[in-house]
Formats: C-alpha cells, sequence, structure tokens
DNA sequence: CTGAAAGCGCTAACAC
DNA sequence: GTGTTAGCGCTTTCAG
C-alpha cells in the first residue's frame, strides 16, 4: 500500500485533479457568450422542455452546436436547487454481501434506471453508528425516494426518524406487521408451508428449524409458519429442534453440528435462508453426512447460487423482481398510490436435489 | 401487482407524498426570521466552519436552537452549487450479483463512508445502453470521483469519455495493461503461478483452464499465467485443455460437461474465478465424480462461500480491502497522489478441500 | 460580533 | 422569438 502514497502531504485534491480537470465546466453562460444569444436562451434549447415559447431554427441550432462543441454538461445542482428531483433513490441495507440482497440491490437498481434514477447505496452496518446511514444518505444526500431492504426493526431511532421524513419510504422484507412505512412482503407462511408439505410427503417427522431468532420480520414469520405447518401435519417440534443460528454461511454450517449432536438428530432441516442452507449443506458434508440420502435440507429466497450447490438446493422461491417493481412504484412512480398500500406476493416452492425420502 | 395500482390516473407525486410532506423543509432564512438574526449568522453557526469569525455563545446558541427544534437539514444542492465536493463516489460495476463484486461495493462503500462518502451505483449492464451508465451516474450526477470494478474494456465509448472527464476515475481488476486511466490490479501471475504450482506438486499432468476468453483484463492474465506456469513445470496445454466459459455458475457446470466428455479429460482444472469454480463444483457432482479424488479444482478470489461449498474451495485469496482502500485513496484521497499509479498487490492460495492427490 | 449583498448555474415569469 | 430579471439555499466578501 505504501507505494501508492506520498510521503510528503500536500494538497490532495489539486494533485489528484491536475491530470486531468483543466477549466471548470462550462456552463450556460459561456454557451450563451459564445453563440451570441442571451443565457436563457440557451436554458430554453438545452433544458429539453418541450418548447414552451417557440425558438428561431437557426438560433437552436448554434446553441446546440456551440454546446457540443464546448462539451457542454447541465448541472444537476443547479436543477435540483430550482426544484427538480435529484432523481436519486436511496437503499438501504445491511449487507451488500448476502447474495440475497445483492440480488435485490441489483434488481432495484435495474428498476430505478429504466426510470432514469440512479441508485444512492446506505449501510445499516452494524459496525456504524445508527444514525449514520440515514444522516449520511438521506439528509446528505437529496434522495427523491428512500428503499429499506430487510429487516432494520433493531435499529429503532432509523425506524422512529423515517416516521417524519419527507420523501417516500417503502419497506421490502420488513416482515408484513405494521410498522408505519409503507411495506412490499412475501406470503412467508405460504412459503415454509409448501416446504413443510413437501417434507412431510416424503415421510420426514423429525423436522428441525434454525435461524436468527427474537427479531421480527421475516425470519420469525417463517419460524412461526414452520411450527403451525409441522403441528398441522401432527408431528412434534421440541425445543431442541428449533435453534438460534445467525444468518450467514459459517452460522448454517455450525447450526448443524448442533442439531446432528442431538441424541435423536432431525432428518430434515429448514431453513429460513439459502444463505444458511448453502452452510448447512457444507456441514452436512464434513459430518459425512450424504444429502439428500441421510439428511434433507431446504432453504428460502431461491438465490443464484442455490441451484448449483452440492447437491442442488430445494427453496422457495422469492418474487424478488415483482416485489421491487411494486417497491419502486411505490416509492417514487410513475403510478400513483393512495394512502398506504401493503402488497404481499407469492412465493413459489422450487424442488431440487437436497430434499428426498426420509431415511429408515 | 395490479392490487398495488389504481385504475384512475392522477397526480402520483402528489398522492404519494402527501401522507408525509409537510411544509416544505425550513431554510436558514426560516430560522434566521425565528430567530431575529441575519440569514448569513445562521449560515455562519450551522455551516460548521471551524469559526471563521468569531460568533457571540448567546446567538450561537439561539440559532442552535431553533434550527433543532424546526428540524433544519442543510441543503446539499445549495452547498454544491457554492463548490462543495457533492461527497459523492460513483461506482461502476456489470453485474452486482457477482459475489465477488458485491464485497469489493461493500469494500468501497465501508471505504468511502469513512471519508463521509455516499457510494452512488452505476450499472454498466450488457443490456443498457453503453452510454447510459457514465450518462446517468458522471454527468447527471455530480460525483466527486469514479471507480470501475471489473474489466469494461469492451465498452469502447465508455472508456473514451473517462479520458476527458472532469472528475478523478480509478479503474478495479481491469487488467494491469495500460488503458490511460489509473488502475489498481492485483498480481494475477503470482496467484495463478502458486494454484500450478499446489497442482503439480500433487502430481497432476493434466491440467485444464476454462474462462471468459477474448477479452483483455484479469481473466485474460490469468490464462496466459496460466499456460506459463504449466509449460514451466514441463507439461503441456493442449487446445483442447483451454476452454471457454463465461464467468457464471452455470458456465462453470458446463465447461465442466465439455472438459469430461474430451477422451483424454483432466485431473484438474484450473477456473480463473470462484463463481465459475463453484459451478464446477456442481457439475462435478452431477457427473458423479467426486471432488477431489477424481478430479481436482481450484479457483480465484476467495469469495465469502468458497469457504463453505462442497468441498470446500481451493483457490486464491484477492486483497479485496487493500485495493479497494489504495483505489479509494487514489480517487479522493486523503492521500495525495502525484502523477498516475498503479499499484500492483498480492494474492495469496489458500489450499481447502477442492484439490488433492492426482487420481491413478 | 453581525448584517447586507453578491453570486454559484439554472429555470421561469415577465417584458419587448 | 428573444432578452431581462428574479430567485432556488447557501457561502462569502465587504461593511458596519
Amino acid at each position: 500500500m505504501s507505494s501508492t502514497r506520498q510521503d510528503a502531504p500536500s494538497d490532495g485534491a489539486a494533485a489528484r485533479s491536475s491530470s486531468r480537470r483543466g477549466a471548470s465546466a462550462p456552463t450556460m453562460r459561456d454557451i450563451a457568450e459564445a453563440t451570441g444569444v442571451s443565457q436563457s436562451t440557451v436554458s430554453r434549447v438545452l433544458s429539453g422542455t418541450p418548447t414552451a415559447v417557440p425558438i428561431a431554427e437557426a438560433t437552436r441550432k448554434r446553441v446546440l452546436a456551440t454546446a457540443h462543441e464546448l462539451g457542454y454538461r447541465p448541472n444537476p445542482l443547479a436543477r435540483g436547487l430550482r426544484g427538480a428531483p435529484t432523481m436519486l433513490l436511496g437503499v438501504i441495507v445491511r449487507d451488500i454481501t448476502d447474495p440475497f440482497f445483492a440480488g435485490a440491490i441489483e434488481a432495484a437498481s435495474l428498476e430505478a434506471n429504466k426510470r432514469g434514477y440512479n441508485v444512492v447505496l446506505g449501510h445499516a452496518h452494524e459496525s456504524a453508528d445508527e444514525a449514520q446511514a440515514l444522516t449520511g444518505i438521506l439528509e446528505a444526500r437529496h434522495c427523491d425516494a428512500l428503499l429499506f431492504l430487510g429487516d432494520l426493526r433493531d435499529r429503532p431511532t432509523l425506524i422512529e426518524e423515517l416516521q417524519d421524513c419527507r420523501i417516500p419510504v417503502v419497506a421490502l422484507w420488513h416482515g408484513s406487521r405494521e410498522s408505519g412505512i409503507p411495506t412490499v412482503s412475501v406470503d412467508n407462511r405460504s412459503g415454509v408451508m409448501a416446504v413443510v408439505d413437501h417434507l412431510a410427503g416424503l415421510g420426514h417427522e423429525r423436522i428441525a428449524f434454525a435461524g436468527p431468532r427474537g427479531r421480527l420480520g421475516d425470519i420469525t414469520e417463517r419460524e412461526d409458519a414452520f411450527v403451525a405447518s409441522v403441528h398441522g401435519h401432527g408431528l412434534e417440534t421440541p425445543e431442541s429442534y428449533r435453534i438460534d443460528a445467525v444468518n450467514t454461511y459459517r452460522g448454517g454450517a455450525e447450526a448443524l453440528d448442533r442439531l446432528m449432536a442431538l441424541p435423536e438428530p432431525p432428518t430434515a432441516i429448514v431453513a429460513p435462508t439459502d444463505v444458511l442452507a448453502m452452510g448447512m449443506l457444507h456441514g452436512a458434508h464434513a459430518h459425512g453426512l450424504r444429502v439428500p440420502d441421510g439428511l434433507s435440507i431446504t432453504g428460502f429466497d431461491d438465490i443464484p447460487e442455490a441451484a448449483y450447490t452440492v447437491p442442488a438446493l430445494t427453496t422457495v422461491r422469492m418474487p424478488t423482481e415483482a416485489m421491487v417493481l411494486a417497491a419502486v412504484d411505490l416509492a417514487i412512480g410513475p403510478d400513483e398510490v393512495i394512502g398506504d398500500f401493503h402488497p404481499m406476493l407469492e412465493p413459489e416452492l422450487v424442488i431440487r436435489g437436497s430434499t428426498g425420502q426420509a431415511p429408515g
């Protein structure tokens, strides 16, 4: 790293920019002077407003020409000052590294781009100051709207500040319970039910669940649905079959260890995310356990890697694109929204190689 | 989706904002009036400038109080107009969904946050208009600097426009060859050499390579290094052992199919990314091939999932944080840079379960 | 110590 | 058709 730095402190900004930044960006006034018209005429030509007032074709051409020649770029700050939208969509997420949220961000970015928006990333990172994300992204930037990905309800000040913020805020995968902000959610109950039905149909009677506990939001909904579904099949869910696990690969691997150390280990494990399930797949392999012969494992989300694990993962496909579309609509239109909608979309069971007949 | 929309068209923006947007944001003038001082005094108190001119403690307190009471937030657009930096770092990437780049974005975001910056995401998505990313992010937003992730050299207009752009641009994983922009790169040669040495040490003599071809940048450097290393061990690299594969899980799985269909299949495959290697792991499993007993597979990058595949992946760890740090330094400081540096960092071999003794 | 005023780049009345 | 003017919210001289 040291090779990238200089020893003597000096004006970094000047040094950095000197290589390319020539004269400062040309303004409308520069064009006006160069063309010999008034600055407002330039504005009329360049602002793209569909000829609020007619402009002589000759003038227009000349202005356009010099503008191009000077390499003119409109100054978005000045436009923004005049009340134009910033065309910036803030997306706040805890961890971009989670493949599921990476996919969601991708979808949001694509959806935003379609509408001429760009995405500003906000971190609600564990290590960061709680208010940081909001202060940084919301107040310091002028986003036109904000998307919240995942359950951030354990960031109380964050949620609170959101209530009286001046721009639309929409939450995704924030659970379906009311929390004061418009929310787009998925039907966790039906997704988990499909999984448990599938497992029960394969003859499994000892089914466990491992995931992050004590938080609100989707994960807890999935655990609750798990318990209800298993009971619905006349099966038991002893406390030992519901264990806490952080939502990482490692968390999944460790959860598997603990479950397999039980006097009577489960024959199937339901994970509330694919990330956890992938960790379990790895853990099972480390135990010398064959999936699905010795153990069935299911995930939730259907992230891209789920189709390419060893073996491929049976999971519940999240309607990510549709959810993001709904959320972006709620946030920045173009569709109008009256009142606070809380659309809930349906997931779909995807059966692959990680589930099979119960052993024995 | 239809439930999220209304039938009758109306003013979407108004409807969306009506629920929370009250009076427009308080300005310094509002505070000035409420406090009974002049607007410039308010500015002096609030702008945080370390007392360019002394302010009476009493006035200061009163201003601060009303500012807080009114919920004042500085308007970044107005500040920017006055020449203040936007504190926005543009990050242009082809695919956020690639776990490797997701990690890089995370690192960049963290590093930017440390410096008070936020990250604006730009897509150089295949489907998007080439100029879109640049136009959208660079010209429409006023980023203070730009980071390019991955090899975007097949976007000629993009690169071209970058040359004469007014802000610092730094490229990462763009290959180490000159391309006119400051670049932070990794020593692909030494990484691949370590892998091939490891494989040769395990007795492998038929080693194949599969990755995207015909592009410049890191991947090609890895392929070249592969050929050189294998020859260095006195081994052959027939054309059939170097095949084209798109950099996806599916691309990896398909490459494995083709390699295994060869009359004399390789006993080890070197993949230039972990994503490809993971696809190969899956493909091998689908073929009933055991890794590493029947086949060794190596990756490159050491993405988080690499430690949790089945089996865990032998790979080359990318010094992502260090590289991003160097790039952000080059782009926005605080360290000054004289001239165009092209730091190159060292990767490190990580041996896990996907490589073993050559069969037979 | 504080106020008045200019101006960043742009848009939008309002003149002519 | 085009020019003049005011002003978005803020920082920054310049006068008091």
